[in-house]
DNA sequence: TCATGAAGCGTGTATATGCACCTAAATCAT
DNA sequence: ATGATTTAGGTGCATATACACGCTTCATGA
């Protein structure tokens, strides 16, 4: 306190837990997307693509539950995946609300071809950090 | 390999370190953002008005430095809370190129309410998760 | 001094993210 | 059957994030 700095309310934790993790996130996103870089994928679009190639066609709600992510957000991700034609997005049929997303030939191809890059982003942060040790980190933090 | 689907190219590995890292900084922003929702500030902006009452007034890209952020992002989130006159940004003296960047009382007074909330949601996270653990991880995945 | 390179920033563009609010379609209870 | 509720989506708005490109100002060496 002799710093005439911070608003002197005892301080005490230093590190935001959420800012650590922002960050850390945001250093990982950028050796996935350098290394998906020749592709012109994104690891968001990567992942995306990776659901639909394993589950098949998703309602985009479905789609956004897997992933974890807000629909609406699910929703516009889809859109430069869409328009890059690696995604079709079409109207169900049982149910009309349904909008119903999936891989097209050109999807399935275009992640073909990433998946040795991916995999050489994993190997590469392997080397920084356990991903089990990762993935439990996740899992206390849980979805909600 | 019966499914039918997959790329099949011997999948291996399930999970993306990234995408798994990437969807915990969301839930935790979440939590925090819920917590702060009283205040109107995000947990991004609470980082950066953190930041400005220690380190006291900086140039934009120390600032960026800082929080481990791209420079011409940390330019743009200054923008919301200069509009909310938290933060005043003025061309340097010494050099004219610099533009610090540093708190004004509101700021100030702003960050002070805005500290019970984030210890809050701090607590809350702590609950789930050793927030030394996610140091760690956060130190072993660096920064670049 | 003055050309040149470096340092600090801003803008354009594109994606990512989530909230509030609205519409349409299916379901359900009476 | 029909009105209420629930479910699936979409849009507007605002912030967050980063790359490519270009401009201005400073420092430096010939």
């Amino acid at each position: 306190m002799s710093d005439g700095r911070g608003t002197g309310t005892g301080s005490g934790e230093d590190f935001c837990t959420c800012g650590v993790l922002r960050r850390a996130a945001r250093t990982l996103t950028s050796v996935y997307d350098s290394a998906l870089k020749p592709t012109g994928l994104r690891v968001t679009q990567f992942a995306i693509l990776r659901i639909l190639d394993k589950a098949g066609p998703l309602p985009v709600t479905r789609l956004a539950a897997e992933a974890a992510l807000e629909r609406t957000t699910m929703a516009r991700n889809l859109d430069p995946l869409e328009r890059r034609g690696l995604v079709r997005v079409a109207a169900g049929e049982a149910d009309a609300r349904n909008r119903l997303a999936e891989l097209t030939e050109a999807g399935r191809r275009a992640l073909a071809e990433a998946l040795p890059h991916w995999r050489r982003a994993q190997e590469e942060v392997r080397r920084r950090v356990d991903p089990a040790a990762v993935r439990s980190l996740a899992e206390a933090i849980g979805s909600h």
